[in-house]
This record gives structure tokens, sequence and C-alpha cells, in this order.
DNA sequence: ACGATTTGACCCGT
DNA sequence: ACGGGTCAAATCGT
């Protein structure tokens, strides 16, 4: 029998997790401008937490851990919610959401990603003011790339499109698609996780561990990300965000969300990130409060 | 001819 | 029963 890890341990392990995350976003963001910076900063904030954390006792790291989940991380208790139903149809998909400003001459139309996407389907959305379209990768059949988005005019902004980003391609070693994304190798992180999972399977603090295992291959696959270039040329091309050329590249949802969230405060206060729990499926143990970035 | 789009029908979860 | 997501035949564009 493995002993507890302390609630010090843990937030030390997390808090390892982020400063390693962070330096992964470094790493990625080396090149566009304010991102390396802002990186920077997160280190060394984090740092500055670490040494903290180690020299107080468990009660404190305890009450710090409290204080997370209420106004920063909010940690869910997935061992309390064990009948908690997956969808089996729906996509698993993990999701996320951009709103892209698109000019007046191009109302119709979505904004090039730098992917292809074949429309398969519009539909009228109970309530909504715009119908909504559906899209997958041109890639779906023939590589079996899971990508899809759905595309819908905001009702509030009408020269806003809200898209929501369900799984990532995979469809990126062909050679022909050097626009779109490219996939990342298998890599720690999830072990990383894994290794979490591992060390605490009572109700105490997981982080995006309780994944099955094709989740867990979900993660380890999916997230891609376009190339600067793409990503730079998408920016100019007015998008107030896209997450095509961010890299959720660490292979974990709350990095994506994480790095959503920067992108906002540096971009666009028009973003509404919000990773889109499909149905449930993802049940993601961490959810971050976005806020925490907008102070 | 082939690939993309349109659109009504169908399926599935709630 | 209803609404959202997907399918697939018809149509369109190149």
């Amino acid at each position: 029998m493995a002993e507890m890890p302390s609630r010090k341990t843990l937030l030390l392990a997390e808090l390892s997790q982020l400063n390693v995350l962070a330096k992964k976003l470094c790493a990625l963001t080396r090149e566009i401008e304010m991102c390396p910076t802002i990186a920077d900063e997160i280190i060394f904030s984090v740092n500055k937490v670490i040494r903290m954390a180690q020299s107080m006792g468990s009660v404190e790291a305890e009450q710090l851990l409290s204080n997370g989940r209420t106004q920063h991380v909010r940690i869910l208790d997935h061992a309390s919610e064990p009948n908690q139903r997956m969808s089996v149809k729906r996509s698993t998909l993990p999701s996320w959401t951009s709103h892209v400003r698109v000019s007046d001459g191009m109302a119709e139309g979505t904004p090039d990603d730098g992917c292809s996407w074949r429309k398969y389907g519009q539909k009228e959305i109970l309530g909504a003011k715009y119908p909504r379209a559906y899209y997958r990768c041109t890639h779906s059949k023939s590589h079996g790339c899971p990508a899809k988005k759905q595309v819908q005019r905001s009702a509030k902004n009408p020269s806003t499109l809200d898209i929501i980003y369900r799984g990532a391609h995979t469809c990126s070693r062909q050679p022909q698609q050097t626009a779109c994304l490219t996939r990342q190798p298998p890599q720690s992180s999830v072990d990383h996780l894994s290794t979490c999972e591992q060390s605490d399977s009572q109700n105490t603090l997981e982080v995006a561990t309780a994944k099955s295992d094709s989740e867990i291959q979900n993660l380890n696959s999916s997230f891609t990300f376009l190339s600067q270039e793409e990503g730079i040329k998408a920016e100019q091309d007015s998008l107030c965000f896209s997450p095509s050329f961010m890299s959720p590249s660490t292979s974990s949802p709350e990095l994506m969300e994480f790095i959503s969230s920067m992108t906002f405060t540096a971009e666009s206060h028009e973003m509404d990130l919000d990773f889109m729990l499909g149905s449930g499926e993802m049940d993601p143990n961490v959810s971050f409060d976005t806020s925490i970035f907008f102070v």
C-alpha cells in the first residue's frame, strides 16, 4: 500500500507541472511577441510559489489549495460523482471555443484558419438568430482525421462568429498538409497525468486524471497547431483569436485553456473562452477560472 | 468527372 | 417528444 501523498506534496506536484507547462509554453511562443515575456513571468511566479510552498506546513498548503478551489482553480471532486454518465454516441472529443470577428465584406463563409474543412450540415438552432454550420476536416475519411468545428454567427455581435472546435487534426502527416496542424508526439505530460492518477485515486486532488484509456489516447494524439506563419497570417486577417495557431501541445486540456486565457488577455476581450465539455464526456477534474488572468 | 455544398431525413440523448 | 448532430442524395462549381 502506497502512502497517501499529503496536500503539500500534491500542491508541489501541481506547481511543478505548472512550471513545466509554462516552460513549454515559453518555448512554443518564443517567436510571438509578448508571449515569451508573459511565459517568463509565469515561470518566475510559479517558481516563487513553489519556494513558498516548500517552506510552509501542510496546513498552510491545505489552505492554499482551498483558496485555489474557490478563487482560481476549481478542482472538482471526481470521486464524489462516480455515476456521472459519459455520453456514448456524441462526440467525446475535447473542444474549445473561439470568437472570431469578421469584416462586413466576408459576412458569408468563415475565416481561413489554415485547415481545409468540409461542410456536412447546417441546422437552425432553437432560439438562435442564426443557423449553425457543421464542418469536418476534409481528410476525415481519407485519414480518419477527427477534427470538426461548428460555426455560428453571434446573436449579440453579428459581426462575430462563434466557432467551436472539436478534436484535433491528425491528418498533418500528409506532405500536402503543411499548412495544417502538426501532430505532437507522445510525451511526458500524459505520463505525468497517469502518474498523478496512480498516486492518488481517492477524492483528493486530481489533475485531469480520471480519464479512460481512450481519453488519454485522445489527449496524447490530439492538439495540434498551425505553423507560426499561418497563425500570424490568420491574426492579420482580423481574427481576434484563433486556437489553431496556439499549441495545446502539452496534450493537456488544462494548458489549452490556460493558453487560451492568455491569448484572451493579450489580444481581445471579446473572446469568451469556455472549454466546452461536450455532454460531460471530458469530465475534467480541473476547471480553470479564467478570471485569474484578468486581474 | 470529381469534390464541395445544400438540405431534408434520420438518429440519439435528454 | 424535442432538439442537436450527422447522414446522404441531390445539386452546384470547377
